[in-house]
RNA sequence: CGGGACGUGGCGCAGCCUGGUAGCGCACCGGCUUUGGGUGCCGGGGGUCGCCGGUUCGAAUCCGGCCGUCCCGACCA
C-alpha cells in the first residue's frame, strides 16, 4: 500500500509526486486550484466556497444563492438540529414573513437594537401602506403576540416552538454565509412560568442541543460562555453563546441562546394565572443558530486542498468512483453503492465521463470523506482503492471489506476532525492577564483574561482594535451565572 | 456608512500611463487521442471593456458621478 499525504500538502508550489496503490510510477499531481489558507484566508474561504459549488452571490447586494451541495450541507445540519431540538420538546411551526412595523417598537431595547437593518415594506397591492410591514429580521415579536393569545393558565406554560425560517437584516458588510442579508435559520422561542424555568431551558437547548450538535455532528469544539452586557442580544437579560475558532485564529458565534426575562411578555401583555389564580408575566426564552454554521464548518475544517466535511453531515460520505470503464468496473462500482446504501451509508456513484484526476480533485475540494476507486486493475486482485480525505492516503481493500472499511474510516474521521480543531484552539489560546497582553494573543488566536480586569471599559478598548469580548468563562469551563462571579474569566478574540 | 484596493467572455488576468474598433490562460463546444491524480493535439463559440454622462474625428484607455466586489473599521446569527 502507498501512502498519499492529502491531508496537509504543501502550499503554493505542486505538491511533491505521490505514488497511488497500484501504480509502481510517479504520477503528475494536481497544482493547487485554490489560495491556500495560510496566503490569504479570506480569498481561501471565497475559493473553496466557489470551488465546492456551495454558493454564489445573489443579485441583490448582500444575498446568497446556495447552490445544491451547500444546501445539501445544511439540510443535513437541519436534520440532525431538528431531530435534538424536538428531543428537548419544542414543536415547530410557522409565523409569518411580514410583521407590523408597530410590534416592533414595543420593546425599546429590540427596536433600538435592530432598526438599522430592518427591510420595511411601505408599498403593496399597487398603492402605500397603511401600516409599513418589517420582513422578520427574528420573530420574538409575532411570536409573542400570539403565544400572549394561547397562554391563558399556568397548565398552558411551558409554551415550547420553533421555527425554521428566513429572515432579513440589511447588512453593511455581507460575506457569503457567514453575514448575508437574508439567511436561513432555526429560532426556538419559548415561555415559562417561572424565571428559573425559563432559565433553565435556554441553559438546556444551549448546553444539551446546539454544543452536542456542534461537537458531535461539525465536529467542532465549541467553547460555551456567556456574552458580556455590550454582546447581549437586544431585548435579553442574558446570551449564552458558542463559539468556535477558525482556521485562521478569528472566532465565530455558532449559536446563541437568549434569556428574555419578561420584557416580551411585558410588552405583549403575556400573562398567565398561577394556581393561587394570580395574574403572573411568563417568562420568554429564544435561540437560534443558522446557515452562518456552513461558513463556520468550512472555516473550521477546510485545509489547502478545500473543504473537509464532518462524515455525520456529509451529504455524500462515499464517492464510488470509476476509475476507467469496462471489464465489469461499471457494474463492480454500482454494487458496491448498492450495498453502502444498504448499510445506510449516504453513497453517490461516480462515473462521468471526465478525467479521473479532474473527479479526484473535485471530490476533495467538496470535501467527501471517502472515494472508493474501482478499476480494472483492482477487480483483478479482488480489491478496491479506498482514498481519505480527511486522514489522508489510499489503501487496498477486498471487495468483501468495503462495507466495513467505509464504515471505519467514517467514524475514525469524525474523531480526527475533532482532535485537529481541538488542538489548533488550545495552541492559540493563551492566558493572559493584562489587556496588551490579550490583544497580542488575539492577533493569532484567542486570549483568556481575568473579567476583572478587563470590565465595560477595557471591553470598549479592546473594540478600538477590533477585538471583542467573545464570552465569560468560568476556569473549569463552565458557564458563570453573572458577571459578577468570582474567577470570571474573558475569552476575547477577533470575530467574523 | 468611513479608509484602502479593484471592476475587461463563466473564472483568473493583460491591455489603460502614451486614445485608433479587444487579447491571453483556464473553463465551455466538436473531432481525434487519453483515461490509476486537473491527458495531448487540432478546430470552434462566447465580451455594447460595471453603469451614466463629459472631452475627442475617434474612449477599455482621459475626466466626473453613480453602482458593485474585496480588505480594514463601526453594526450583527
Amino acid at each position: 500500500m502507498a501512502v498519499v499525504a492529502g491531508a496537509s500538502p504543501s502550499p503554493h508550489s505542486e505538491r511533491a509526486p505521490r505514488r497511488p496503490a497500484g501504480a509502481g510510477r510517479f504520477v503528475r499531481m494536481s497544482k493547487h486550484v485554490i489560495t491556500p489558507p495560510g496566503e490569504d484566508f479570506p480569498r481561501w474561504y471565497q475559493d473553496v466556497i466557489q470551488k465546492a459549488e456551495l454558493a454564489d452571490n445573489g443579485p441583490v447586494r448582500g444575498t446568497m444563492v446556495i447552490r445544491p451541495y451547500g444546501y445539501a450541507i445544511w439540510e443535513q445540519m437541519q436534520q440532525a438540529m431538528d431531530r435534538r431540538i424536538k428531543a428537548a420538546g419544542a414543536k415547530n411551526a410557522y409565523f409569518p414573513l411580514f410583521i407590523p412595523e408597530s410590534y416592533l417598537t414595543r420593546e425599546a431595547e429590540h427596536v433600538e437594537g435592530f432598526s438599522p437593518e430592518l427591510a420595511v415594506v411601505t408599498h403593496a397591492g399597487g398603492k402605500t401602506l397603511e401600516e409599513p410591514a418589517v420582513v422578520r429580521p427574528t420573530s420574538e415579536t409575532v411570536i409573542g403576540e400570539y403565544m400572549a393569545k394561547w397562554i391563558q393558565s399556568y397548565r398552558d406554560l411551558p409554551l415550547l416552538l420553533n421555527q425554521w425560517a428566513n429572515v432579513v437584516r440589511w447588512e453593511l458588510r455581507p460575506r457569503l454565509f457567514l453575514r448575508t442579508s437574508e439567511f436561513l435559520w432555526q429560532e426556538g422561542h419559548t415561555a415559562h412560568a417561572t424565571e428559573e424555568d425559563a432559565r433553565l431551558y435556554a441553559k438546556h437547548i444551549h448546553e444539551e442541543v446546539y454544543a452536542p450538535f456542534m461537537r458531535n455532528e461539525l465536529a467542532m469544539p465549541v467553547v460555551l460562555g456567556r456574552k458580556t452586557a455590550r454582546e447581549r442580544f437586544a431585548g435579553a437579560t442574558n446570551t449564552l453563546t458558542c463559539e468556535g475558532m477558525m482556521g485562521d485564529g478569528k472566532a465565530l458565534q455558532m449559536g446563541t441562546s437568549h434569556e428574555l426575562g419578561q420584557n416580551f411578555a411585558r410588552a405583549f401583555e403575556m400573562d398567565f394565572l398561577t394556581e393561587s389564580n394570580e395574574r403572573e408575566l411568563a417568562w420568554t426564552t429564544s435561540w437560534g443558530t443558522s446557515t452562518r454554521m456552513v461558513g463556520g464548518l468550512i472555516m473550521c475544517h477546510g485545509d489547502d486542498a478545500g473543504l473537509r466535511v464532518p462524515p455525520k453531515i456529509a451529504p455524500i460520505q462515499v464517492l464510488v468512483m470509476v476509475v476507467k470503464d469496462g471489464d465489469g468496473v461499471g457494474e463492480a462500482a454500482r454494487g458496491i453503492v448498492d450495498e453502502l446504501l444498504d448499510a445506510g451509508v449516504r453513497a453517490e456513484l461516480d462515473d462521468r465521463d471526465t478525467a479521473f484526476g479532474r473527479r479526484a480533485v473535485d471530490a476533495e475540494l467538496k470535501g467527501i470523506p471517502v472515494r472508493v476507486e474501482v478499476g480494472p486493475r483492482d477487480l483483478a486482485e479482488g480489491s478496491v482503492t479506498i482514498a481519505r480525505r480527511i486522514a489522508g492516503g489510499k489503501t487496498s481493500v477486498p471487495l468483501a471489506g468495503v462495507a466495513q472499511a467505509v464504515a471505519d474510516a467514517l467514524s475514525t474521521d469524525h474523531d480526527a476532525l475533532y482532535a485537529d480543531a481541538l488542538q489548533r484552539r488550545d495552541a492559540r489560546m493563551t492566558s493572559v492577564t493584562t489587556l496588551d497582553e490579550a490583544a497580542e494573543a488575539a492577533a493569532t488566536g484567542w486570549a483568556t483574561i481575568p473579567w476583572a480586569s478587563v470590565g465595560p471599559e477595557g471591553e470598549a478598548k479592546l473594540a478600538e482594535s477590533a477585538i471583542t469580548v467573545r464570552c465569560l468563562v468560568l476556569p473549569d469551563g463552565s458557564v458563570p451565572r453573572s458577571e459578577d462571579e468570582d474567577d470570571v474569566l474573558a475569552v476575547v478574540a477577533r470575530a467574523y
